[in-house]
DNA sequence: CGTTTGACGAGAGCGGTGCTCTCGTTCCGG
DNA sequence: CCGGAACGAGAGCACCGCTCTCGTCAAACG
């Protein structure tokens, strides 16, 4: 139960985030300026610190909330329903069109790190969201019999998060499968950055129709194609 | 014949491009002072604007001072008589060797756009000298024909840049080809920068096995494999 | 050879930033 | 009811990018 003081600081300090991801929105994340955000919702700059104590504690809030946003646009364009194939296809295009609709958040949350590497446990939670919708399909995918590896194991090379989100008692799954999701994982996110930062300016004409491709080969990448 | 002055003016110009490419290898691009390097180079800070009409031209200058950098590493890696599956993983390894060794500039470079997307000319010209560089293994693989595609040609999807990278002449190249190996490109960055923004944490344990098998991986899907 | 012109370096200054400190006010809880 | 904590505002500090002005010095020209 939460007092009426609780409330109006949770109220403020959500005014202030909301202020700061308009700003961060319209000017990037490396213009934008804790004054400018306190201007915006009309108190003083010093008051702001009582809100967030530094700006990279406010950004690192921004940095939250963009991979909650995220997620949850993932999650909605997952329908569990449908051909796997055509999940994963859908997630993807869910999240190129979220980053292309935010790119200066998108920039923020997998461009260059800003601060000393934000801070860990909120941080990491909502960033594996994304990875959580696209890892459950492939692990529905194993569950169904479509993926193979080549049985080996190689004890040291992967970390428990990459083991647990393709559910470890699915069968087929082995650590090839495994470098194979997170190829496809960091491609994904590779391919869309490389739109978004200017780095297919020249190669690429049909950014739509190429993304479209490159969805697909991923999607064989894996073994999702074998349906 | 450069004049006595034009040389002098050269030689500071690059004295104060050193100091600022030390000044980015320590805090990093978003932390890069103007006046911190002119204190450096014992210069007043406005006597630096003789010699960059700002900081974003700073900026720009160890832009394309970084893709230079790299793209000689990557054609330093390359050894035109190995095996063709040997000269793309020497190159992808070099690539991102580079990469940890100078982790700021690689951000700078691959991370999110930091001036209102920098000049044009000069900095694609040299940000293609490593895309040249696996460009060049795959045509050649293509010329022993060793890539298949499905034949098919989609007008209007690729630029002239990814046309010519591969080699236009060479036989068994068509679309299909040529978005496997953009693809594969952005694959490789998309996985060192996961790597270096942290993204992999939890995930992969061993980076530089995980990475060999990336890159053995990423081969695979170009088919550098049908040795 | 003398003069003039232009490049150069230094300094002051402007508006902006992140952040700290102090000082009234206001409101909640014991 | 009253004391303490939370709060907002303002001044101030050090730093930033950038501009302007003003001596100086060297190269180029008559």
């Amino acid at each position: 139960m939460p007092t009426a003081r609780e409330r109006v600081r949770a109220e403020l300090t959500a005014e202030i985030a909301g202020a700061a991801r308009r700003q961060l929105a319209e000017v990037g994340a490396a213009a934008l300026s804790l004054r400018a955000v306190a201007r915006e919702v009309g108190m003083a700059s010093s008051a702001v610190y009582r809100y967030f104590p530094s700006r990279d504690d406010l950004l690192t809030r921004l940095i939250i909330d963009g991979y909650d946003a995220l997620g949850e646009v993932a999650e909605a364009a997952d329908d569990p329903a449908a051909p796997l194939e055509q999940r994963w296809s859908a997630v993807c295009t869910a999240v190129r069109a979220w980053a292309r609709a935010h790119p200066h958040e998108y920039a923020l949350l997998y461009g260059s790190p800003v601060p000393g590497y934000a801070a860990p446990r909120d941080t990491v939670r909502a960033a594996s969201r994304v990875g959580v919708v696209l890892g459950g399909i492939l692990g529905e995918a194993a569950r169904a019999g479509l993926l193979h590896g080549d049985g080996g194991r190689e004890p040291g090379l992967l970390g428990d998060a990459a083991v647990e989100v393709l559910g470890q008692d699915a069968p087929g799954i082995d650590d090839a499968v495994r470098v194979r999701a997170l190829l496809a994982w960091s491609s994904l996110f590779g391919t869309i950055s490389f739109e978004l930062f200017g780095h297919l300016v020249g190669s690429v004409e049909d950014a739509d129709a190429y993304f479209a491709r490159v969805v697909a080969e991923l999607g064989a990448l894996v073994g999702l194609d074998a349906t």
